[in-house]
DNA sequence: AATGAATGAGAATTCATTCAT
DNA sequence: AATGAATGAATTCTCATTCAT
């Protein structure tokens, strides 16, 4: 028995109902309550950073119990990675298809990507958020450094890439800018601190973010373009 | 919370003389002490994030025990804040200095602000690490982000700014780029950034600092110059 | 409980199918899925002790999930004293019919008891895993007490007790052993913890079992035998 | 972390001063706690087995909190040990002692002895109970083997063989008994089983302790001696 | 008969913090 | 000024067991 002596943890009571968005309570197939475990980790970890989330949070959050949640996901780590995993895909997935789909001269496929970015900056909090944990957290969880390495950071050079190497092929773009290997990551820089500042600082007192836009867009054509080539 | 994978318990019983390298034990007049648990908490909380570090381990890294720490600071959140505020003092002396000094054209001037931020970005780990520190601590200390603000992109954006003006007013730089005020964070996101990737994924699998600073140069003066200025 | 250092998760979505090695999968008469349990359960429960076994380890190691445990056996208590029931049955019918063939002088006899006791400690681990097992959880299962005394002691050492009596009544023991009720577990006790050694220590840091059994064969022949009898 | 906001509800009076026998909750020197701590814990350990064992039930057994048992243990397998250690080490020294005290024949010294060890089993229920901890927790504690060979088995037999070879020089036992390599645990085995025994079935069902130490002491001592010396 | 989603009650352990010495 | 014993609450994770399917 040894009941006497027991501490209970016994964490909210009723949270579940009040919390998580849903009425779940009921069993549910693994393909519908994976994405909402996923969620209400997102949230927490958002708000909370890796250390600072509990795993009794999330359960809470999503209005289950905590051994649903290790019964879903082998542990807290993995639980991460898996939440990083889930949020970085469909940002590529829409910025391949823009390239794919995008006919016209490069310039305006480069001022359509640099505005894409700027644009997902000032949408998804969430994002960004998770973003800054994989910063944050990247030299406890090697994985994630890598992880971040393979699944964004060699998804998006090679893309900005590309769009560089056509452009000099089309003869847009100066011959001097070569595959793009330093640029890429030149051009990319700036959006990504836009997000960084937007997030440490708010709306209010980071660089104003159609401002660095226009500015990025206008720094960047003047400095790619032949000489007499026009805007666009 | 400090994961599974933690084999060291600090904390045990006669541990305590063994713990510590340096030589302390003896009183000393706070002025003494200070510095020494704050370097030992800059090291813990570099290594191990906020909610990572333990006051035990910074007590253990300063060589004394932890109701000394309560007796110079209040609380884990206080010390945070002394680590941070004791750090960022030096950076900008010298980047100030720098242009005051500087004579000669304002594009060399930009070459020279932008190198010397590259530089920094090769050396001194340990400032990268805070600034990593701030980021990821920022919404859970607001004051963090205000000190951020103040201390580091209030001084660091007119810098940047007065050079740009500068180069319009002395007519090297096209007149379009005004006051700078879009200008001057996308201008200083590249090597910031860089800094952040180099602390990721080190040196092999970041972006080449080297590779960076030539394309930033590069982009940075054609975009800028008037047509049919020398590039320098 | 299972300690910090287990890696595995047992129990993680998907990993059912993954698990049992075996074929099973269908549905099986009782009469054959009742001896797999009971098999799995051995090997873990041998492995790691009534505490330290899991309902969802014999699941998996039988290729079943917990659920079906549960639809065989009442609990986890059940199964255990399930396990142990069928395990302990053929031993003494091979030492019963030993004796009851053996033709010659009881001296012999009993070396020849002695010797198949050692015999057995060489081979069959599993089976002293067994009896260490209802060593150790005897007093939280009164009933494993009552179930070694009624299937192991009392059915040994009557046996043992015959041979000592026959013995004296055919005139080669000294007639001072009398009924043998204080030597009998004196004599059966050098073999069992033969036993335990082997199973704690291995054979290489536990005594010598042959040495063992010869010094043991030695001592009790001649402090049995009447003085100037042959040793044999 | 999620510490600072909270606002103890301090209520929880009582269990500390009812739970353990003892009065404290004052400060302690280490030298008082630390048996206060290891005897709660071998009742609780002999009681529940290891794994079946709590930290919390220990704490409440000692009157204090569990952080403390963690103040002075690093974990539950080191606190286990501990306990081991503080009971094996008395009964040697007492053992070590009578022979190094004792004059006399060496047939007496070792009839001694075996009376020494039966009645050890007598009396103190919580040694035995610990004997049996490290027979079922050997195979999952490596290191309790290994301690169990060191510090009972490797000091036991030497003694014992010592008193044999000293019976052996001084013309009292058969030279056959040679340096007792292999009589040795064949000695001790009847006593340790006697010990196994009245654990698991209590004194009413187990061998009867005086009628096995009788027919040991005269089967050694028959079995020992050179022929025509007296049995004392 | 069989599955596996879901629960709930602990388990070990960690740690910021307090306070007697 | 400095120590370190002691607390108490939270944290991650485990597991026997239940039950809808």
């Amino acid at each position: 028995m040894r009941n006497a002596q027991v501490e209970t943890t016994r964490d909210s009571v009723g949270s579940a109902e009040a919390a998580g968005a849903g009425p779940t309570r009921r069993r549910l197939a693994p393909a519908e309550r994976t994405p909402q475990i996923l969620a209400a980790a997102l949230e927490e970890f958002a708000e909370r950073g890796y250390a600072g989330a509990s795993m009794a949070a999330v359960a809470a959050r999503a209005g289950v119990t905590k051994g649903l949640i290790y019964h879903y996901f082998p542990g807290k780590a993995d639980l991460f990675k898996a939440v990083v995993r889930s949020c970085v895909q469909p940002v590529f997935s829409e910025a391949e298809r823009f390239i794919a789909v995008f006919e016209g001269p490069k310039a305006e496929l480069l001022r359509g990507l640099i505005e894409f970015a700027y644009a997902r900056v000032a949408a998804e909090r969430r994002e960004r958020v998770l973003f800054k944990l994989i910063i944050a957290e990247a030299d406890r969880f090697p994985e994630l450094a890598a992880f971040y390495d393979a699944e964004v950071l060699s998804r998006a050079l090679p893309l900005v890439r590309g769009v560089l190497r056509a452009g000099v092929e089309a003869g847009e773009f100066r011959p001097e800018v070569g595959d793009g290997a330093g640029l890429a990551p030149v051009l990319m820089a700036p959006a990504t601190m836009a997000s960084i500042w937007q997030m440490m600082l708010g709306e209010g007192r980071a660089p104003d973010l159609a401002a660095m836009r226009e500015a990025h867009v206008d720094l960047v054509l003047r400095g790619l373009l032949r000489p007499g080539a026009p805007l666009g």
